[in-house]
DNA sequence: CCAACTACCTGTTAGC
DNA sequence: TGCTAACAGGTAGTTG
């Protein structure tokens, strides 16, 4: 499940292989990768043909080709992997992949396939002059590696919160990028338990949970960005992915690596959980 | 406005 | 062996 270390995997992988290279044409082969591009397949296909790929950027999450052409308005071409997406270059004329969802040939006869097998992900264009964030993503708050990113103030509203603190990094509102795999891990590390409300832990607390989502982050990227291709991130712990140094995330019944209890996995709004019972014990009520 | 719930998907695995 | 059910979970839309 792609979150933010693998995004920006993904993000730099693209980077290096694809910024300044044009896109010749382009083909949606299943309706639902572009469900939320609102004029739909012919117009995406249509507009986005001709033009140059100036950068690749990222919000959390969020993933977008900025493009630019001659006499035309300047795009963004967004992407979200939702839990299965993943770009792959190809040199081959012929794609044969049952699960592309979109592929853009280039103009040096490369061709960059969107592929998601479970088609939680999508693709939509929209006009972008390149400033701030095109506005599918800007809902989104800031991530921990955005130079803007005030873990201060973060901290400041999340202690402002009688919600789970789980929840709160889940939210993507506040702070974005954490998925369910790495909020265990922060709150595993920070010895925290989900359930803790943001104002029990107060302004201090989650500063401290967020010094951990940040240090989480941090190493899964370098681990990442070293290990393995970047334009085929696996799904779901294929080749070489951080899972190896995950503490509690899918430990379940295993030793916890600091004190030995047994790892809990426990049901939180339809998906789990995973604590250590005597490092995150309940929080009183 | 905020919080909580659910639909959306399919490949894999567990259980009978 | 073959079938069914559970599971994985990010986002957006809906409901309260």
């Amino acid at each position: 499940m792609p979150e933010l270390p693998e995004v920006e995997t993904v993000r730099r992988g693209l980077s290096d292989s694809v910024v300044g290279a044009r896109i010749e044409s382009a083909r949606v082969r299943h309706p639902r990768a572009i469900r939320r591009h609102e004029l739909g397949r012919r117009d995406f296909v249509d507009r986005v043909a001709g033009y140059e790929i100036l950068a690749v950027r990222r919000r959390g999450k969020f993933l977008w080709w900025q493009l630019a052409a001659d006499d035309q308005p300047q795009l963004a071409l967004i992407a979200h992997l939702g839990m299965s997406g993943q770009f792959r270059l190809t040199d081959k004329q012929r794609v044969v992949d049952r699960h592309a969802r979109a592929t853009f040939r280039l103009a040096d006869t490369r061709t960059v396939v969107f592929r998601d097998q479970r088609t939680f992900g999508w693709l939509r264009l929209d006009d972008w002059d390149g400033d701030g964030v095109p506005e599918p993503v800007r809902h989104i708050g800031l991530d921990p590696f955005d130079p803007a990113y005030d873990q201060k103030q973060v901290a400041i509203g999340m202690a402002r919160s009688e919600s789970g603190i789980k929840r709160l990094l889940l939210s993507q509102n506040l702070v974005s990028g954490v998925g369910n795999i790495y909020a265990d891990e922060a709150l595993w590390r920070a010895q925290v338990h989900p359930e803790t409300s943001g104002s029990s832990l107060a302004e201090e607390g989650c500063r401290r949970v967020l010094d951990q989502v940040a240090a989480v982050m941090t190493a899964a990227l370098d681990a990442g960005g070293t290990s393995f291709d970047p334009l085929y991130v696996s799904v779901n712990g294929e080749s070489g992915w951080f899972d190896r140094s995950l503490d509690a995330y899918g430990r379940e019944g295993l030793p916890c690596r600091r004190c030995g209890h047994a790892i809990l996995r426990e049901r939180f709004t339809n998906r789990s959980s995973h604590r250590c019972p005597e490092c995150q014990p309940a929080p009183f009520v």
